[in-house]
RNA sequence: GGUCGGUUCGUAUAACGGUUAGUACUCAAGAUUCUCAAUCUUGCAAUAGGGGUUCGAUUCCCCUACCGACUACCA
């Protein structure tokens, strides 16, 4: 019997999403959609102590904004999202809310000889873990040192029974077998085999707060949750022969999911993972939305600094997945349609903030006028320009759309068509506002005046430079004197271009103001 | 320290064991233009090192180096 596909991606609300974040739910919601599965978003919230309000919405909205919508899962105002599955009583999908599921599944293991009641505290432990490193040596809870801690499996039976019932801070411990190699298949890296004598004993359930680890929630989740494939960070590599060991200790090997390990996201320089600290080093987001923490710290967003979404997703897909042609650009439907785990890359992609504007300036350029003008307009309005025609604004996008890669840069870039200049760039006033180049000006100025025709660039641009032209006068400085009245700097579109766009009585003022200005 | 994973131009990556090791970003130069941008052309630049296997290794195996993850009653 084939499955339904059907995959997770279960972030735990302890902080914003990390753009290596997006990149997991992403490759999942592709695997899902191209097999026309199900894509479900479970939240891990089982660690009570770093929980952080707002964490859980904000991963919801990110990945809204990048149209990553799961099928199943919680919306951004917490309502349970179960557009697939009547059939599926999988809610709720906040591991919180599903605390009664999971200790008779821990208890069930200690039944079967998989796991026991461990007594030490975690105060004990800690002295315990210290005294050894501080004599240079490692502690694990395993099978070296198991006898000899407060466990079921050293203790006496009455004994141990005893403290289950009048002690609240026990745990339920998997028993790591002896000296077993698991062997585990990867869709990404391959065949792996581990030999259990490495591994230590982790902690499936606690009695303190009644709430399972990751380990337990996660296989009897995706388990319950009939998860066909987990994709995953590589950080969860390490505990893949754990969880191999928990479906086989459930007797879940035949639906046991298959695991894809991701690689993680490294920094731009240097050493190590992308962290949140880098992007205010390096000056780019890591995040997709900007998050404020507690303490009113901003960290900026894609979204905010200007990125488009689809721009966001490709450069993502990109980072660590090829489709083996020389294709870039992909909406996120293409990527549904390309992707595969096969072509994904099993070393660390190091994230480049070049390419990522690059992928902005693609996606500018592509978008529509209008969409633009839409965009540009509450920018002018930042500036305090408001009284201009949107057919004034989208001739002036259209112009200069390909010279930006945010929409935020087009005022840099045309602020002159808007409102005029009253500084000038002192270099390029000193290199073309000279006598012998502003005289002619001048009168080339006095020739677009007394210009007849309508102003249009059509019209304009062929009789000026023939004016120009036939007086034998340089073309260049003549233009860029120009340029300089009009721009108030020697770069900018071309003089027929400008003049069109403020018109006559504009162009007569900027002049006289240059003739003022520079004398 | 131990376990596991990884290593192709600066970066992202391509190359069923047979290519002058390709492409994109960045950078540089040139062309074009009234300037700037855009565009076009060209250029710089890589298989970590050492052993094997093979007629032939970027590709398969081993060792070394380096990088990373994990080694919590966190995920």
């Amino acid at each position: 019997m084939t499955r339904k596909t059907r995959v997770r991606f279960a972030p735990s609300p302890t902080g914003p999403l990390h753009m290596g974040g997006v990149r997991t739910a992403l490759y999942n919601y592709l695997f899902a959609k191209q097999r026309g599965g199900d894509f479900i978003i479970r939240i891990e919230d089982t660690d009570s102590q770093r929980f952080v309000p707002g964490a859980e919405k904000y991963i919801i909205e990110a990945l809204n904004w990048c149209g990553i919508v799961p099928d199943e899962g919680v919306d951004a105002e917490g309502n349970v999202v179960e557009t697939a599955s009547e059939r599926h009583p999988h809610a709720p999908y906040r591991q919180s809310q599903r605390k009664p599921i999971y200790r008779k599944y821990a208890e069930e293991l200690v039944e079967k000889g998989f796991a026991y009641y461990a007594f030490d505290t975690a105060e004990e432990l800690g002295a315990k873990r210290a005294e050894m490193e501080s004599a240079g040596q490692t502690f694990i809870y395993g099978q070296t040192t198991r006898m000899g801690l407060r466990n079921s499996l050293s203790m006496p039976e009455a004994e141990w029974k005893e403290l289950l019932e009048t002690r609240t801070d026990w745990t339920i411990r998997f028993k790591m077998p002896e000296n077993r190699v698991v062997k585990m298949d990867d869709l990404i890296r391959g065949h792996v085999e581990v030999n259990t004598s490495t591994l230590d004993d982790k902690v499936l359930w606690k009695r303190a707060d009644e709430l399972p680890t990751y380990h337990l929630a996660n296989i009897v989740d995706d388990h319950l949750m009939e998860i066909t494939e987990v994709i995953r960070g590589e950080e969860w590599l390490p505990s893949l022969p754990l969880h191999y060991l928990l479906y086989e200790a459930f007797g879940w090997t035949e639906t046991q999911p298959r695991f894809a390990h991701l690689s993680l996201l490294l920094k731009p320089d240097g050493k190590g993972k992308l962290s949140k600290r880098d992007g205010d080093r390096l000056g780019f987001p890591v995040f997709p939305l900007r998050w404020v923490n507690a303490e009113g710290e901003v960290s900026r967003g894609y979204r905010e600094d200007g990125y488009f979404p689809e721009a966001f997703v490709n450069l993502l897909a990109m980072l660590g997945w090829n489709p083996g042609t020389e294709q870039e650009l992909f909406t996120l439907e293409e990527l549904v349609e390309t992707f595969s785990l096969e072509r994904v890359v099993k070393s660390g992609a190091r994230f480049n903030a070049d390419k990522a504007k690059w992928y902005n300036k693609e996606y500018l350029r592509k978008k529509s006028v209008e969409e633009l003008t839409d965009l540009y307009i509450p920018v002018l309005e930042e500036h305090g320009i408001t009284g201009v025609s949107r057919e004034y604004v989208s001739k002036v996008v259209a112009l200069i759309q390909e010279r930006a890669t945010f929409v935020a840069d087009f005022w840099d870039i045309a602020s002159y068509l808007f409102v005029a200049p009253v500084t000038f760039v002192e270099k390029d006033a000193a290199k073309f506002w000279k006598e012998e180049n502003y005289t002619l000006a001048l009168k080339v100025a006095d020739f677009i005046m007394n210009f007849e025709g309508e102003f249009t660039k059509e019209n304009l641009e062929g009789p000026l430079e023939e004016f120009i032209r036939s007086n034998e006068w340089p073309m260049g400085k003549v233009m860029n004197c120009l340029r300089l009245a009009l721009v108030g700097a020697s770069s900018g579109l071309g003089i027929a271009d400008i003049v069109t766009l403020i018109g006559k009585d504009e162009f007569a003022r900027r002049i006289e103001y240059i003739k003022a200005t520079l004398k």
